[in-house]
RNA sequence: GCGGAUGUGGCGGAACUGGCAGACGCGCUAGACUUAGGAUCUAGUGGGAGACCGUGCAGGUUCAAUUCCUGUCAUCCGCACCA
């Protein structure tokens, strides 16, 4: 009799329908929502069940807002650039851009089943010419503010891959794409000033709603800190060093200095007798790549035979090099005060090198430290007139103090670096410069944008530190824009990032030739609203989009200054015992055969019923047995209810009341696993309310309505079995009504010393003298003793406090 | 080394501002219906015979602690000579 749940029926059905009448429209009167997944790479291997987490939980929150009268923008495109997609096309021995379009249409069919809210009109792809024309545009405007400059240099490189790479690339002195040990390559690379927005990716953050998480891993990549540079004047040479330090209270206790091997003046400092040694110092420290760098606990350096003034007590203080001192950070010299830092008190006692103690550790003075006191707290000795005063006083003043007394200022420090911005890899942007003889670095005007990346033979990176563009000839000999005469292309291109850094700006305006973005479209459904992705672009791709975004502010193409008010970090989905899902494990569980069995919505719901969103969650494939059964007893209820009209006891109202509360509370909490045992929960007692004659119509409804943001087509097809025309999603989200979900008895647990011993009924409004009285009555001989307390916690507890006799 | 997160049955996990620990689901056990069932339904399912014991471990605060405090261990993640 009654109609069995068939899921690959109902959602065909749906999906088509959908189709052609879509359920989210832009009235031009409700308010805009935007909801963005970071959009995936094509690669060949297609999705497997953690890919879906992140567009289910993206997809059920945008449909939430939708029910909540909100016009989505919701969009889905390709960051078809870079490595991934390059190294996967010459492993297949196809042209990347033929992989990626294969892989591309793949994967777009495979999200296709998640029957997420995507509008496909807005679909961008990073390789088409008519998207990367804005990205080469960018670096144009980047270039003619002063952003984009050249510079050669030392860079990480990657063997394996063949290119140079970012900071943020380098993850333990490892290619953070491959795992290879990056070394140093001295190459002329494009460079972005993102040094520049420091200070305002650094403030900025302040506003955002983000997880914490990833704003401290902001805050401590962008590396804030405040001191002085000081000036030591050196012995018998014109020249003084200046040092960044943020300890200027110990400055009376520099006992030596250290300069950086790459440091400018350290080969001049040397003298003739130790000139062969800082020589050799120096070459083997250029030799040493990152890693050894790092690995090599024990301190090495060599004097070089000169000696430096303290400016503040006139001391003398030798000048050593080692390469604990990174060249690229401060100015490449620290002033070192063995008492009171970890590595100068390392240093100072493999070289001997004397010891001052000048703050005072809980008042005293150490007669033989053996380790440093690095905190700011306690009175200065040993420092002349500065003696008696706190040390964390002077740590905040000092800089201001050094620079009243002339030999020094107050100064602010960055860890970050500015951006390496050139690959020598095919398949990315062009960077669209050429290089005249006469005129230096000319840009490709505008109007002559997109630079076509040219087609080529060998695709292969060259591993010269040339990218293969350089060998086509008829591309890299142009003329100049400026003068005409015959010039050269840049022939590196731009890292995978590029387009990354701002493709969400486009979606809502993707087929605009003129514009980036049109400016009353961007000002209306811009920016986006939340993020949902995984962690792993906290300071990459998340860092150069905020950077990317205020540089298009400050050029006046975008109204705001962030792009994403609010981010959520969904946890990995991994195979048993927590090993990340790969082909190389075989581990890899595919959504295809649990869609074919099981159902979209099924699949949908035990994505989020896997465990908490935000965290790493074991994939299990029996579990989803259980949602299955949910949806099927759901819709048996349902189904056996179609035909009835039962009116509605204070029992159900309670329920339905209570159902959207705690539906809605949890959604918006983003608990969505315990959303699905809710659901669970609230399905089985209606289920025993069913037994008594059937449940009335609107509270089923109410179910459905709720459920839809999960289990989309279910819903839809259960609304439409109950008579309605209209799509379920022209409904409004339900709300509930507080006095609907009050009880006249409670359930109340009576305690002996907080320990429980029975449950009684009590009516919801007794008073405290009464239920204790109950709960006594209750308890008869259990109560022993001599009561000496009572405790009522209305509706919850009844606990008796005793004394034995 | 520094910073952060996590730790609860056989398993995934619940528990809002301290208030009946183990919701919900998986798995398991028994039974029913079946020719059969890996379908469905019903009952049970932290440990212990028991009073009781149980939320990584040891303390503490409280009438009452998974929740708060102190210490400690383990796992995972991030940063790592940034002066």
């Amino acid at each position: 009799m009654a109609t069995p749940y068939h899921h690959r029926e109902i959602e065909l059905k749906w999906r088509k329908e959908w189709e052609n009448k879509p359920v989210n429209v832009d009235d031009g009167k409700k308010q805009k929502y935007y909801c963005l997944d970071m959009f995936p790479y094509p690669s060949g291997n297609g999705l497997h069940v953690g890919h879906w987490r992140g567009y289910v939980i993206s997809d059920v929150w945008s449909r939430y807002k939708l029910l909540n009268g909100h016009y989505i923008i919701h969009p889905m495109g390709w960051d078809a650039f870079g490595l991934p997609a390059e190294n996967y096309a010459i492993k297949m021995g196809v042209h990347p851009a033929k992989s990626t379009a294969e892989n591309v249409s793949n994967i777009k069919k495979q999200i296709n089943e998640i029957a997420a809210l995507y509008d496909w009109d807005m679909e961008v792809n990073t390789t088409d010419p008519d998207f990367y024309k804005w990205t080469q545009w960018i670096f144009v405007k980047m270039f003619k503010a002063g952003l984009a400059y050249e510079k050669q240099m030392p860079i990480n490189w990657c063997p394996s891959c063949k290119t140079g790479l970012a900071n943020e690339e380098v993850v333990d002195g490892k290619c953070e794409r491959c795992g290879e040990e990056v070394t140093k390559k001295n190459l002329k690379q494009w460079m972005l000033k993102i040094t520049e927005y420091a200070d305002r990716l650094l403030s900025d953050l302040d506003h955002l709603d983000w997880p914490e998480k990833v704003k401290k891993m902001q805050t401590d990549w962008i590396g804030k800190s405040f001191g002085a540079e000081v000036d030591f004047k050196v012995e018998g040479m014109s020249d003084a060093i200046t040092v960044y330090t943020t300890r200027p209270d110990t400055l009376y206790g520099a006992t030596f200095m250290v300069l950086a091997p790459e440091h400018g003046m350290a080969l001049s400092l040397a003298t003739s007798e130790t000139k062969a040694e800082v020589e050799k110092y120096i070459y083997d420290a250029s030799m040493k790549s990152n890693v050894d760098r790092l690995q090599d606990k024990e301190k090495t350096g060599v004097f070089t035979g000169s000696y430096a003034t303290n400016p503040l007590n006139g001391a003398k203080v030798p000048i050593w090099l080692s390469d604990y001192v990174l060249a690229d950070y401060g100015t490449g010299a620290i002033m070192c005060v063995p008492a009171h830092d970890d590595r100068d008190f390392e240093f100072a006692k493999k070289f001997n090198i004397p010891i001052i103690q000048v703050i005072a550790k809980d008042g005293i003075e150490i007669k033989n430290m053996t380790e440093a006191y690095t905190e700011a707290t306690g009175v200065m000795i040993n420092s002349g007139d500065w003696n008696g005063l706190e040390s964390a006083v002077l740590k905040k003043e000092g800089p201001e103090m050094i620079e009243k007394m002339g030999f020094g200022k107050k100064t602010t420090n960055y860890k970050l670096r500015d951006w390496v911005f050139s690959r020598q890899r095919y398949w990315g942007e062009p960077i669209p410069i050429i290089h005249c003889e006469h005129c230096g670095c000319v840009p490709v005007p505008e109007d002559q944008l997109p630079l076509l990346l040219p087609e080529v033979e060998t695709y292969q990176p060259t591993g010269t530190g040339e990218s293969p563009l350089a060998d086509i000839e008829e591309w890299v000999n142009t003329t100049c824009p400026e003068c005409g005469a015959p010039a050269k292309r840049e022939t590196n291109t731009m890292p995978q990032w590029a387009g990354s850094s701002w493709y969400f700006l486009r979606y809502v305006d993707s087929h605009n030739n003129e514009e980036l973005v049109n400016k009353e479209k961007a000002h209306k459904l811009l920016p986006v609203d939340m993020y949902i992705g995984g962690v792993e672009h906290a300071v990459l791709h998340l860092l150069y989009s905020r950077f990317y975004t205020k540089f298009l502010f400050d050029i006046g193409v975008v109204d705001f200054e962030e792009p994403f008010e609010k981010l959520f970090n969904q946890g990995m989905i991994t195979g048993k015992n927590g090993i990340k899902m790969s082909k190389s494990k075989g581990n890899v569980v595919s959504p295809d055969d649990l869609v074919r069995d099981y159902g979209c919505d099924s699949l949908r719901m035990y994505e989020l019923f896997v465990g908490p969103p935000e965290l790493d969650s074991e994939w299990d494939d029996r579990g989803i047995e259980g949602v299955y059964r949910f949806i099927t007893k759901f819709w048996n209820l349902a189904m056996d209810n179609v035909e009835r009209n039962v009116p509605a006891t204070e029992e159900m109202l309670r329920l339905r009341h209570r159902m959207i509360h705690d539906i809605t509370f949890r959604l918006e909490n983003f608990s969505l696993n315990t959303v699905v045992s809710g659901f669970m929960e609230y399905n089985n007692k209606m289920i025993e309310m069913n037994k008594n004659g059937g449940i009335d119509r609107e509270t089923i409804e109410t179910a459905m309505i709720l459920l839809a943001p999960f289990t989309p087509h279910l819903s839809e097809e259960l609304w439409s079995a109950f008579g309605h025309q209209e799509s379920i999603f022209q409904n409004t989200w339900p709300v509930h009504d507080e006095k609907m979900m009050e009880e006249t008895e409670k359930e109340v647990a009576v305690q002996i010393n907080g320990k429980t011993k029975l449950v009684i009924k009590v009516a919801a409004d007794i008073s405290k003298e009464d239920a204790i009285a109950a709960g006594i009555t209750a308890l008869g001989d259990k109560l022993q003793g001599d009561v000496i307390k009572e405790i009522y916690v209305p509706g919850r507890i009844i606990n008796i406090v005793a004394k034995q006799a």
